[in-house]
DNA sequence: TATGAATGAGAATTCATTCAT
DNA sequence: GATGAATGAATTCTCATTCAT
């Protein structure tokens, strides 16, 4: 795990948690440019210069809980990832459903995560780029592997049938994440069910779309 | 016009687009956060205290802006518009060509307009949500009044299947979005016919489904 | 009255009010410092300048206000002032009962001129100070003349005697002022017996040393 | 002491005077409205950020400053506390010759005190209140405890007799003050005798009024 | 008379970062 | 490793005053 800062990692875990909780909780609830350094070690409990010492810059700062949240959600993705469904709509909506699990689990991450890489702070452009590539190189092919192709009708091609579901579910979920950016975990969860059912509606129009 | 600022609105015209466009810059340049009242009344060549004589606050500079150019758009909008196709497809390509022709006319603008709504500073969220709200109800409806359903298969919602493909080109333009920012609109244009050929690939998929 | 700016003294009388009051409830509403001529122009509802067109600065908005509202005050004292107990207590009582009605009438002008003599701010300090030595020299010695000092005890001194009243209101009146800063002129009208009552404790006392 | 800031509390001694200093001089000879932090930082010879870094904001600079000259005073006070006359008169003339030692001792800690309770920054009402009364209850009662009482006439209670004497005094100082305050402390040592044989006069008819 | 545009210095406060200890 | 003192430029915003119209 190459994100790893030596120094910071041979902290003790329970004062290396509050600094990490910290950074999670100041740059979830600012943006970049507005969250403060003094805030964190505040937050943290720690000295100005302990932060400088491990981190050496805001931004790197940042990149580290990037890249430490970052990894976090993916190693519960993976450790959540037992059988995945062949048939497309039925992956589709797998996926569809680690995401929000994941987000209920641990809002602030994932908050961080997906804003990062949607939403990138200008100073950090490049270095989030590059990490957002390699995690749709390395990570994403993964779920959209060793699908049935078999009930498509012909002439579709497996990839761009993928690609406008995953792009109709981009929108729907960016349309969502505003609908919801106020309510509790709790509350999204108790609406699940509706939520599915709103979906498999929409997927009806896809799948005649899709399939024979 | 609701937005006009009576004080602001006397200067002459050159003046007040100097002011506008120092704005425009600066705000599109820069997180709300980051962005710096200094410098814009060092680009619009004015004093300090000139800004907040007709503004108030950074916050009204914002505002007012935000009001300023999505008004513009609008009215571009207006303009353009003569004779909506009436076929869905047609007209939903229609809709996304029209858009992206303003983001080519005005890309400062546009993009000012599109993210202060997808990404509301906190300070003005509630603010913005008022507008969002308005244009939405206002405006929005215009765009999807008129179309002819007679195609339709069975069982079809026309306005799940409106939703269906709006989701679904959100989910696009986002990707164009990322892909072009760093490319001239004259790029862009370049590539228009490449676009339109791979939203008609995707389209097609979507006829299928929503079409007898 | 010298206080009388020409200029200003033309106005109509409704747009002079107007811009009095705004003053008063500006200078007794904050610190001269602190005071904005912003705020009393926006209150007035004059542009900015007006007021510097009849005063020429601050400074003379302020002085030109206190000539004024101490002649208010003035023209109100002596119009109340009939008939003078002749007795020395009654006469002393009678002259704070005076001060206080003054102030449940108007303790906006009250405090205003109180407190520019008790408190200059520094950079009106001399000019503060001759008006206040005007004012004690014109207008204080009316109020202790004709004194009846048959009574006093042998080898008190009439001066003396007030001097030790007046010092002594002086400090009590502080005191109220202080206790009463907070309290509506009503509530403090309703409690004028207990307050008569009280002094007229201690003037027990101060009549066993003055009288025979 | 509590007004210790820890952080503040812990500089070299030499640092900190530098600083309070700065301060008094600063929030003596300007209120507090007026009273400029750059210019403290200019006079300290110390940077914009450390002021802040200490005490956070302008409010607080005043409100450790006004604790730290209280305590200075108050210090100074118990340490000339040794032998307290216990006649009524005489205690009143030590107390009162103990405050213009001080005054003339350090007459701008003396006046920032006695400025702040009197005349509280509106900004500051409440916090400066808090600290009126606990330095009324706590320190006040010790200078006017154990006095004797046989002289008094009949029918006068000693603690109305303090509080004429008390009142009639701070009539008489404020007036002082009023005259004294372009004069040098050694102008009005020079002058104590005169000062002290004036009260003596006034002194003379008060206890005819309180002595049998 | 009356307006309000224009100024620019100055206000308090925050910032990321450095460095001696 | 850990502290927190120190910096000074940058932040938004206010101010009294002037002046062309």
């Amino acid at each position: 795990m190459n994100y790893l800062n030596e120094l910071f990692g041979n902290l003790p875990e329970e004062k290396k948690k509050r600094i990490i909780d910290a950074c999670v909780e100041e740059f979830t609830s600012n943006v970049y440019e507005k969250a403060s350094t003094n805030s964190i070690v505040k937050k943290a409990g720690i000295s100005k210069g302990l932060l400088f010492h491990y981190f050496g810059s805001k931004k790197n700062v940042f990149l580290y809980i990037l890249d430490y949240t970052t990894d976090c959600i993916l190693t519960k993705y993976y450790s959540m990832t037992k059988a995945m469904p062949s048939d497309l709509f039925e992956r589709m909506m797998w996926v569809s459903l680690l995401k929000m699990k994941m987000w209920c689990d641990e809002p602030l991450m994932f908050n961080l995560v997906f804003n990062a890489f949607v939403n990138s702070p200008s100073e950090l452009k490049e270095d989030i780029e590059d990490r957002y590539v390699q995690l749709n190189n390395e990570h994403m092919p993964r779920f959209f592997k060793d699908i049935d192709t078999s009930k498509l009708r012909g002439g579709v091609d497996i990839n761009k049938a993928i690609e406008v579901i995953t792009l109709f579910l981009d929108g729907l979920s960016n349309k969502y994440l505003k609908t919801f950016k106020n309510h509790s975990a709790d509350e999204i969860f108790d609406n699940m069910d509706k939520l599915i059912a709103e979906v498999n509606e929409y997927f009806a129009i896809l799948k005649a779309g899709i399939y024979e």
